[in-house]
Formats: structure tokens, sequence, C-alpha cells
RNA sequence: GGACAGGUGGGUGAGCUGGCUGAAACCACACCCCUGCUAAGGGUGCGUACCUUUACGGGUACCGAGGGUUCGAAUCCCUCCCUGUCCGCCA
């Protein structure tokens, strides 16, 4: 959510910036509008309620020296009838200031670059060059089928498509993956946590999925609970409506979770294999920091991310995203793109942002500096998406005959 | 799911026959004094959010959430949520 008082202060500012992310100007000029007015509507209630409590204390004193109240009493329920008003309008200004200010995506840092999608993003680098086959790569389906890992027809039987089941090594592999990547984390100082796989709106809303992407969720029928669609809600969500001791932070999580998602407006893309399921394990990097180490924490995740991909021996790039790729919470996101030999192609297997103190404006997570409440910022990033790990190690561990060799750091884990 | 008991400030916990309680007391915490260290003692401060003020300060709201009664509610009434205990059921 952006800071409403900022925005008063530096409009200009802050609507240049948010252009950027094809924000319209009318939008926040309405929402400044709007939180004026609000101010101006609560002061009228505030003074009319002092005076409120002023004439019920005044009534209780008449009354126990026996004075008249009839005067007194008119007034009192005249005012009451104002302060009912006032309220009614506070009420609705509110609402209508939350439904606009709700829907605003973070502003992205000035080093972001300008750009609509995927194709403005910038690469920062390349790790491992890719390996060069004697023979005609094949795409992960394939393979997969080949080997018996994945069962794609039962998985759309017992659900519906885009689901799948893992078999044999494919589901051995799936497993020593979330393991691996859990202790690699813990190596560089992530304390692992397990959650609960549904949430309820409010930790949605804190983390910025609702109201305005109530599509991509599934929620529980009869229940105010959904299925998460990353770990970062619950994880970020385990300090929401907490002030913290600063001398504890920064706080780096890790957790293991399915995550959960409708896909709502990407049909008819990767239909095959399991690059985009409704369901898929994904083991996440969390931080919780003051504000001072947040770039510092960034690039930390990025290079966990980074390193973990480069031990498992995949080639893969960073991609610093453009203003108008990024997700509505994130302020500035990496992505990492591992390179798929049988696809020709890199994709999209982690994805890191710093939210500044985005989410946790909508989370309230604070902490003590001093004397004074701060809001912390919140910092979340795949360690790597499990599914589409499972994917680059078959198709860049493949060989000639079509079986797969299982990187060495995993053997332990199989 | 059933029965009872509860939900008050960082913690414990009063208040709950409505106004003098945003909230006692104790603990924790911060600062000061005293004590040559340690232990102990004394004093002061210490909830959150918003509005207002150059500053000192002032105002409003909040005692699980939302409604209601009342001139006035932490205190009375209703609904919901949560926690504890016992029973049932399960992993």
């Amino acid at each position: 959510m952006v800071d409403l008082r900022q925005l008063e202060k530096d409009f200009d500012t802050i609507a240049t910036s948010l252009k950027r992310r094809g924000v319209d100007e009318k939008l926040l000029e309405k929402l400044k509008i709007l939180f004026e007015e609000k101010k101006g509507v609560q002061k009228r209630l505030e003074a009319a309620q002092a005076e409120q409590n002023q004439k019920s204390k005044l009534f209780g004193q008449y009354k126990r020296e026996g004075k008249d109240l009839s005067e007194l009493q008119k007034e009192v329920a005249e005012n009451k009838a104002r302060i009912a008003a006032l309220n009614d309008e506070l009420r609705t200004l509110d609402e209508r200031l939350f439904e606009v200010a709700a829907t605003i995506p973070n502003i992205p840092d000035a080093d972001v670059p300008d750009g609509e999608d995927e194709s403005d993003n910038v690469e920062i680098k390349k790790i491992l060059e890719p390996k060069t086959f004697d023979f005609q790569p094949k795409e992960h389906w394939e393979l997969a089928e080949a080997n018996g890992w994945i069962d794609f027809e039962r998985g759309v039987k017992i659900a519906k498509s885009r689901f799948s089941a893992l078999r044999l090594t494919g589901a051995r592999l799936e497993r020593a993956l979330i393991n691996y990547m859990l202790d690699f984390n813990r190596n560089r100082g992530f304390e692992e946590v397990y959650v609960p796989f549904m949430t309820n709106a409010e930790s949605l809303y804190g983390t910025g999925q609702l109201p305005k992407f109530a599509d991509d969720l599934f929620k529980i029928e009869g229940e105010e609970l959904y299925l998460i669609p990353t770990a970062e809600v619950p994880v970020t969500n385990l300090f929401r409506d907490e002030i913290l001791d600063a001398d504890a932070l920064p706080y780096r999580l890790t957790a293991y979770t399915p995550c959960f998602r409708k896909e709502a407006g990407s049909a008819g893309r990767d239909t095959r294999g399991i690059i985009r399921q409704h369901q898929f394990d994904k083991v996440e990097l969390v931080a919780i920091t003051t504000p001072d180490q947040s770039d510092k924490l960034f690039e930390e995740m990025v290079a966990c991310a980074s390193d973990l991909l480069t031990s498992l021996g995949l080639p893969h790039r960073q991609v610093l995203l453009c203003a108008g790729d990024m997700g509505f919470s994130a302020a500035k996101t990496i992505d990492l793109e591992v390179w798929l030999p049988g696809q020709g192609k890199y994709r999209e297997i982690s994805s890191i942002s710093n939210t500044r103190d985005f989410q946790a404006r909508r989370a309230k997570i604070r902490y003590k500096d001093g004397k004074k409440n701060r809001l912390v910022h919140t910092l979340n990033g795949s360690s790597l998406a499990v599914g589409r790990t499972l994917i680059a190690i078959m198709e860049n561990y493949q060989q000639a005959d079509g079986s797969i060799n299982i990187p060495d750091v995993l053997k332990p884990y199989l």
C-alpha cells in the first residue's frame, strides 16, 4: 500500500514513478482528494465527539447536583445525531479510500528500468555456459514420459488439467530437491519454518494478493480460507500485526510449501509438461529487516538462489525486471531464468523481490526504533520452484539414449 | 461436534453493582540517584493509531471483532471469532 501521507506531500514524484507501472495518474489524484476529504470529516467528527464527552460529564454533574437537565439533554441529542451522520460519512470515505488504495501497486525503485513487459527486462549476467549436445535434446515431457517419471493422464483424471502425478525417480527427486534446497538455505543462515498451506483473507491482503487478485486463488468452499499461491503469504504473515525487536532483525526464513494457482488468463500457455501447474512445490526465502539492510539482503537472496542453481550445475541468467513486468507488491525484482536445452530457451525458475515497506504497511509489521515504531522491509524470493528444477535437471542432464543423470549433490538425498 | 470457563496495556492481573479508569498493582524495560565490584534500595518514565501544535501540549478512537441499550460502557444486552478444560471423533 502506498503511504498516503507521502502521497499528499510528494504527489508528483510518486505519480511519476507509478506511471512507469501503468498506474493512471487520475486514480492517484482521486486518492489524494479522498484522503483530504477524509481528514476534514475526521476533524469535524472529533470536535463533535469532544463536545459530547464534555456534555456527558456535565450531565452527570448536574444530575448529582439536582439541576435541570432538559436543556442539556436536547443539546446532547442534537449533537448525537450529528456524530452519527459524520460517522457514516467517514465510513463511506474510508471504504472508498481503501478500495482505491488497495489496488495501487508498489512504487518501483529508481534503478528499475522502464519498460512494459518481459521484452524490456535487462539481463544482468549469465552463470554457467549451456552445454552443447551431440544429439537433439528433448523437451522435459518426452523425457518424463520415457522414464516414467511423470504421469500426466492420471493426474488429470484424479483432479483436472494442469495437474500431474510424479512416479519412480521423478517422485523421489522432487523430495530430494526439497530437502537439498532447505539444507542449502539453512547453511546460508535461513531458519527453516513450516507453515499452514491455507491462509485467511487478512493474510492475503497483507502480502498484496487480495483484494485485486482473487481470481488467481483457490478458495475453500464455506470457509474464509484460501490455498496459498506461494509460501511468501504464510511466512511473511507470521509477523503480521506485530512490533518486532530491532535487535532480532533481520529474520531470514526458508520454507517448503506446495503452491496453488488458478492460472486464470494463461489458457493455452505451457499446456504441455509441468511448467505451469495448478499445484507445484516451491522452497521459498523470506527476509524481514530494518530498511537499512534491505538492499544487502536482496543481494544475499539473489546470490543464494543463484548459487543453488550453480551447485546443481544448471546454467542460468539473472534478469532485472522492468517496471511494467514486476509483480504488484514489488519495488524491485530479479528473476533467475534457467536454461532449458529442450526448449532452447531461458525460463523463469526463481523470482526475488524487495517489497520495501509495501507489505509491511498492509500487514502492520513494525519494529521498535528507539521510541518510534517503524515499518520493516519485507523481501521474498523463490529459492527455486521445485517442479521447474526437476524440468531443468531432466533437460540439462539428459543422455543420448533418453536416460537422465543425477547431479552429484543430489545423490546423497536419493 | 457437545458442555463449561475465559478473552483487559510487553507479561501477570485488578476493574466488570455504568460517569472520578486508557485503565490499579506487580513484573519486565529505559533513564536518574545511591552503593568502590556483585547483591539490594530509592525516584521518574513507559500502550497503539490518527488529528492538531514551531515547541510544551491538546483532541479523538481503541479493554477479542461487530452491532445494540444509555446523555455516558472495559463494565449491561445480542451476534461472531478465538483460547483453555472436559467429553466425542480422528492422524
